[in-house]
Formats: C-alpha cells, sequence, structure tokens
DNA sequence: TTATTACGATACGATGCTGTTTCGTAACTT
DNA sequence: AAGTTACGAAACAGCATCGTATCGTAATAA
C-alpha cells in the first residue's frame, strides 16, 4: 500500500528482511503456536531489529495474516481419466500440507481465535480452502460427464464433508490404518 | 491418589475448594483459551490461594486435564422409533455442547498441543466421543433391525464422518442454513 | 491437648516480553 | 551534495506471571 503506491524519498524497505521476517513467522507458528510466539524471538530469527518489525507492522495477528497470506501453493487440479485416481491425488496433496506442524497450528489457531477474530478463518478460507473447493468441483464435473457418477451430485457439500474427515483424523489419527486410507474410505461413503 | 488411599492426620484438602478451582478453570478456558489463562487467575476467580493450586497441581496441564476429566454428561440415546427422529436428536445434542466456547476451546487445545501433548486428546476421546459412538451404534443398530438401513453399515466410520462435519461446521459455518441442518444435509449423504 | 497438615494472604526475586527511544550507519531521491 | 527514510543494535521502563517462602489461622487425627 503505502510503500508502492508513492515513490517515497529515502531508503525503501528491505525486501530481504520482508521476507525473512514472514518466513521466521511461519517456522516459528509451526514450532510453537500462535500464543507462544514473540515478537522478540521472530526478530532474532528473522535476524532483524523488532524496530523493523513494529515499523511494518501493529500487532501479531497482522503480522501473522500477513504470513499466512504469503503461502502460495498452486493447487493441483488432477485429471487422470478415472475419478477414484484423481481423488487419490487430491487426498494425498491435503495430507502433505494439512498434517504438517504449520497447518495443525493455523487450523488450532483459527479455532482459539474464531470468536474474537474471524480474520484467521477468513485468509485460510479464501486462499486455501476455497481455490481447492474449485478444484474439486472441476473434478467431480469431469466425472459426471463420463457418467461415473449422477448428476445430482453436491460437490461443494461433498468437498466440506471431506475437509470435516480430514481434520477430525488430524485430531483423533486411526489406529489400524493410515490416515489416507481412512479418509479415502470415509469418501467413499460420500459417492 | 494420595488423598484417598491412606488416612492423612492433619488437615484434610478442602473438597469445597477443589471444586472452585476446577469450575473457575473451566469457565477461564472458555473464555480466554488455555495459553491466555494463567494460575493466578483462576486461584483469583476461585477464591482461593494460589499456594492451593500449586499444591494439587504441578502444572496448568495437569489442572485442565483433570477438569476436562471432571465434566460429567449425560450421554443421550435417543429411541424414538425412527431414525431420523433419533439422529436429529444426537445432532442437537452435539451442537449444544460443541457449539460452545468451552468446547471451541477444548477443542482448539486439543489440537494445537497435539503433536507434544496427547493426553487433551485421549481425555477428550475417552470421556466424550467414545460413549457417544457408542450411543450412535445403538441407534444404528435399531435402525437395522427396522429395517430403515442395510445391515453393513459401518456405524463408527460414519460417526467419524459426521463428528468430521461437526467439526468443520464449528471453524467455518455455513452462510445460507444453520448449523444443524447443514450437518443434517451431510448426514444424509452417508446414510 | 498436641501434632500435623491445609488454608488464604502476602511478599518476593526471577523471568520474559512489551512497545518505545536513541544511536550511528546505509540506501535511496532530488 | 543535501535531504530523507530504513536499517540493526541496544537500552529502557513497565508489566504480567512465574513458582517459592513465610505468616498466623483452621481443621483434623491420635
Amino acid at each position: 500500500m503505502s510503500k508502492t503506491n508513492q515513490k517515497m524519498s529515502g531508503r525503501p524497505r528491505s525486501a530481504k528482511s520482508h521476507q525473512a521476517i514472514l518466513k521466521a513467522a511461519l517456522e516459528l507458528l509451526g514450532e510453537v503456536g500462535f500464543e507462544n510466539m514473540s515478537i522478540e524471538a521472530i526478530s532474532i530469527r528473522a535476524g532483524v531489529g523488532k524496530t523493523t518489525i513494529y515499523r511494518r507492522y501493529k500487532s501479531k495477528e497482522e503480522l501473522v495474516a500477513d504470513a499466512i497470506e504469503s503461502i502460495r501453493q498452486d493447487v493441483v487440479i488432477p485429471d487422470t481419466g478415472n475419478l477414484d485416481n484423481d481423488l487419490d491425488e487430491l487426498i494425498e496433496n491435503a495430507a502433505q500440507i494439512t498434517l504438517s506442524p504449520l497447518g495443525k497450528q493455523t487450523v488450532a489457531m483459527i479455532i482459539s481465535s474464531a470468536a474474537s477474530n474471524y480474520q484467521f478463518a477468513q485468509i485460510y478460507w479464501t486462499k486455501y480452502l476455497q481455490p481447492r473447493r474449485e478444484a474439486f468441483a472441476s473434478v467431480i464435473e469431469r466425472a459426471k460427464m463420463r457418467n461415473e457418477i449422477q448428476a445430482d451430485v453436491d460437490s461443494g457439500l461433498i468437498f466440506d464433508s471431506m475437509s470435516g474427515i480430514m481434520l477430525y483424523a488430524l485430531i483423533f489419527p486411526p489406529e489400524t490404518e493410515s490416515w489416507t486410507t481412512y479418509v479415502r474410505r470415509a469418501l467413499h461413503l460420500l459417492l
């Protein structure tokens, strides 16, 4: 905003420091969680002065929101010509992200702050879930055209249900099978 | 343990204080979350000295684990003679507990500490989910006997899926319908 | 009654983080 | 070159909480 919409005189803000701050914030979020991470720890890990962070962000919330938003992951839209294979790829991809420490802490942060601060859920929805929900829809669409499933299938609701079981299995990992097999088995109930 | 298995001389620990501590801990957990609650705040709200808490618990984790464990909720096993009605009651009951501030913070705590400390998930599973999973199984069992559903339905997997969608809808509340309708609609995909 | 343990209150030093300020230096614009 | 802004480092007072220790009092057992 203020950085780009107007040429400022004086030394410009360091893009390198900016990247280092976001990186350190995400690392610490995954390691210790939102509540236990301090601005001081972030500045030390990023190798920048505390001042530099306080100059950019008014609060930890703002910083972390920006950091999460900065994650750009390519959305996979599998197209193997077969629904089951497509779904397997989607599940595999979701597993990698969701089961990581950062993924877990992000979800925890969203839940615990949901009542007071909806911005984290908002970002996660827009940046992460929404694109994948659409990718899922196009996978389902193709399966419909191949007559693999009925035309009245509600891809949105199925995606939500699938996300739900993934979340559940994240907290209470299945004991007798792998996370992915379990999710796959649940998904077969839905289709 | 040490309190009951042996008659001690001297003044016994106050059961009243004990109750007050657990109550205050649960209240604060719902209000500010696990990370933001201090032993000091608990002692003040409970109207006891800090010493009294430190004498009983070595850590906040221990205290909160005990507090959660102390919640005794009657498990509803509906038997209306009709599966859909039975399920509605189960959903309604789950909604009340899950959507409360305490319910949300408990879940958030479980997730964020899952990697380092599995005891919270363990307690929640044993004290809360397990009994309900069994109640759900008997509801399904009765529906099978009435030939409302097929005999090969896996009640456990369906319960997990249902819990999953509830959890998901807790974080990302449906915009165009109520929480319960949404859950009910998802459940119909499964049965 | 005496011995023992718990009680609530209060004070304590230690710790870790907050957000701000000051400093000399570095990187730009005009 | 002059002017301006950002940089990292360091110091700062302020605050909340930690876990422990000390106090005189209360409640129980022998």
